[in-house]
DNA sequence: TTTATTGTTGACCGATTGGTAATTAATTGC
DNA sequence: GCAATTAATTACCAATCGGTCAACAATAAA
């Protein structure tokens, strides 16, 4: 009933997630944003709102996407084998080339730079993370370790990952850990 | 032979690092490092250069004074007793309503909006760390767990910190790590 | 006191920031 | 074909960005 679009929405929302994803919220223009998209600006602007929600939504594709099949992976193989995966995982991705990390943990440092929206939305995803690791943790009936150290060497092994870490550096920080579980 | 400053170049240096500490590079403006000094813009730049030059120098600065400290500290207490200190420094920071992070780990996160200077400042920091950690681990004969391991919870619970985990589950994080070495 | 040197200051630079109003273009239902 | 609706585009906005320059002020050596 009216002129269609001309761009894919959940494309333009994937490449504009990968923009703040790899430099942040401050460090990302919209300037970045259009031509990582090919979107004029009032049309990202009509499209999506302004430049946090755009944010906020990304951060949420992200969540629904990685942080949701990194869970699922998680629930899958359960117990041990679900934190040997995790811990994994940022090794795959830096022998990938990819070092920007993990976006919710660079969220999380940028945490002073977000608003409210946002905010809620890191800590929902760092949640669901905990969750996880704690369901992994009972299964694998590994009592004497918190969630939340787990956490802690997956976010570590993601920044060391984006200071440019070697990817064996990075595999040894998850063996290193696994094996003293 | 001239006149002389009317601001103290260290504490006004202390206080820029403090802005990049808190906002980073990207989120720190030079009007946000006038107001933290009182000094004009253009004083600024004449005793510290551009703001890429004055970040290197909040770096060093930061390295110098806290990343010294706290190796210091390790090679002080020495083995075991070096590591436990370690991870309770995010937790005491925590106590004492600091949010800030490390200024290390932050600018880790941060590092491709670094210039080259900057990541060898960021680099050099890691290595001081982790070779601090290296020698706690050989004292105390702990020889199945990587430096990076521990440089991995540590930054870890530095990220944590930033996005509001209390300081009890900060702890909790430290006590995990601890209870496995 | 004069002169050389250096710090402080306010005005200003072009570029970019995030955001918006108005115009033009494309589609569907009638 | 016409009207209604929505998308794309252009041009523009005030504000801020990092940086610079010339005028002025303060000091020490001569």
């Amino acid at each position: 009933m009216a002129r269609p679009r001309e761009f894919d929405t959940d494309l333009a929302l994937n490449q504009m997630r990968d923009v703040f994803w790899t430099s942040g919220f401050e460090g990302s223009s919209l300037s970045n944003l259009v031509s990582a998209t090919g979107v004029h600006k009032a049309s990202l602007y009509a499209a999506f709102g302004t430049k946090q929600d755009i944010f906020c939504k990304a951060l949420i594709n992200y969540e629904q996407i990685h942080i949701r099949a990194c869970v699922d992976m998680m629930a899958k193989l359960g117990g041990r084998k679900a934190l040997e995966a995790l811990l994994m995982v940022p090794v795959e991705a830096v022998r990938n080339g990819d070092r920007r990390g993990c976006f919710l943990c660079n969220s999380s440092s940028d945490y002073e730079s977000l608003d409210k929206e946002a905010a809620a939305i890191v800590d929902r995803g760092q949640d669901m993370m905990l969750r996880a690791i704690g369901k992994a943790l009972k299964e694998a009936e590994i009592a004497h370790v918190q969630p939340a150290e787990v956490l802690a060497v997956y976010f570590g092994q993601r920044v060391l990952s984006r200071s440019g870490m070697g990817s064996k550096a990075i595999e040894d920080i998850a063996r290193s850990a696994l094996d003293r579980l």
